[in-house]
DNA sequence: CCTGTATTAATGGTCAGACCTTTTTAACAG
DNA sequence: CTGTTAAAAAGGTCTGACCATTAATACAGG
């Protein structure tokens, strides 16, 4: 029925001015704001809570702040970045398990390839042969190359969601792939099988984009996801003895 | 091959000092932070330099500041609301079209009912029939309750989400719905027949909830969600000419 | 003419100290 | 016992000064 009610501090105003005006593009990315000085003076308040303000834009990923001649606070084009430190403080305060993460990307990237199979055109194909052809290389050169083969599988992967040509989908995946990265890094270590094995389910996945077969495309991710994720937690429980 | 080189901020390395204590459990939800005036000389800086570091520390939701006596910083338990502002801030920064959010919900909602199907224990399942019960008492009372019915609408998709058990699932459906009400608020209104029909949707899907079928109900939530889409989009168009 | 160096001005970063506002608690009056 | 008032403990804001970084410019030496 009613919001909270919230207090008057005047460098939360100063935030929501700006911020509305990012958002309702009177500031473009690329848009400097008058240095601080002036900038207090059109605002009527004192330098130290302009800077509260501009702090939390800066946190917001809203503006960037450099020192110096021609510094100054600019506007800065909004990236997943902000999500992908959410998602990871809870991680790390463990109210999302690596299993909620591995879960939830299943189903994205289920759900991606099966558009991507929809509306790949043929260029898009060649950028997916182009990838495919990469990661095969680094198969081949065996697990050394393991490094370069995970890099090739995540450009994959965020291929799909280019293609899905729905933005939200590229920003969600990215923030899922950085985040299971950063956590799975420690174990990264794989065996020649397994690479050739999670190779075969990537150009599996291509052949079926390619020839538009939406649901097929959908079964062979998800199962593709469900094999890492099975691989990864045996591996982290390996680790833990 | 290297991180990019920051600059050494006094305000940022106190950010990381207090977010450190809390990540690694000297401080826990609860704990309260000595006053800015003791903390300052702890510390070694300034007044504005600490509170620059609170604000920052406040915005990134691991401290809530209170006013007045026995007020202060202390640590919040961190929640995914941060993460639901993130996501928010970049779907409405990029501009993101209806159709590219609509599609996004489409799969996300069917994921989440299919989990749901599988794993909704009998108090779930009350809460579903305690909301369903609400939704039918605003469709029979006739459109007048159409904003009562679109709250029901709304809490049943996000109570799927929690029987999911998967708080990422939580986050994202709070901001998709969260969107969605923002552009659609404009043309809120419908007819009789088709809150009928949107009730007898959610009827099935709960039913198939039930049941456990997930493939049916993940079947029947995209169904649903693409009539609303639809409905919603016609809506638009005729609200132009 | 080119190159490296010193100067300068713009701009954010930090500091110190004062005062204002909100909120709780305790004292007090009725 | 209740309503009012006063005091104190916080955070919120303001002012003005000075420090540190950076880019541009001027200048000196080859």
């Amino acid at each position: 029925m009613f919001r909270a009610a919230k207090q008057n501090r005047i460098f939360q105003d100063v935030v929501n001015q700006i911020q509305e005006a990012i958002i309702s593009g009177r500031l473009k990315a690329g848009d400097q704001l008058p240095p601080e000085r002036e900038l207090k003076e059109m605002l009527q308040t004192s330098r130290s809570t302009l800077r509260e303000a501009l702090r939390v834009l800066e946190h917001k990923g809203l503006i960037e702040i450099k020192l110096g001649v021609g510094g100054g606070a600019r506007v800065k084009a909004v990236s997943a970045d902000r999500i992908t430190e959410s998602l990871d403080l809870l991680i790390r305060f463990q109210k999302v398990s690596l299993n909620h993460l591995a879960e939830f990307r299943e189903g994205v990237e289920g759900d991606v390839v099966a558009l991507a199979a929809e509306r790949a055109k043929p260029t898009d194909i060649e950028t997916l042969n182009r990838l495919l052809a990469r990661a095969e290389k680094c198969v081949n050169a065996g697990v050394c190359q393991l490094g370069d083969f995970l890099q090739a599988d995540k450009a994959l992967h965020l291929s799909f969601a280019r293609i899905s040509g729905n933005p939200i989908y590229i920003s969600v995946l990215t923030m899922v792939h950085e985040n299971i990265h950063r956590y799975y890094e420690r174990f990264l270590a794989m065996k020649d099988r397994e690479m050739k094995e999670n190779y075969q389910d990537l150009a599996n996945i291509v052949q079926a984009v390619k020839g538009g077969q939406a649901d097929k495309a959908r079964q062979l991710a998800q199962g593709h996801v469900r094999r890492f994720n099975r691989y990864m937690k045996n591996r982290a429980k390996r680790a833990d003895h």
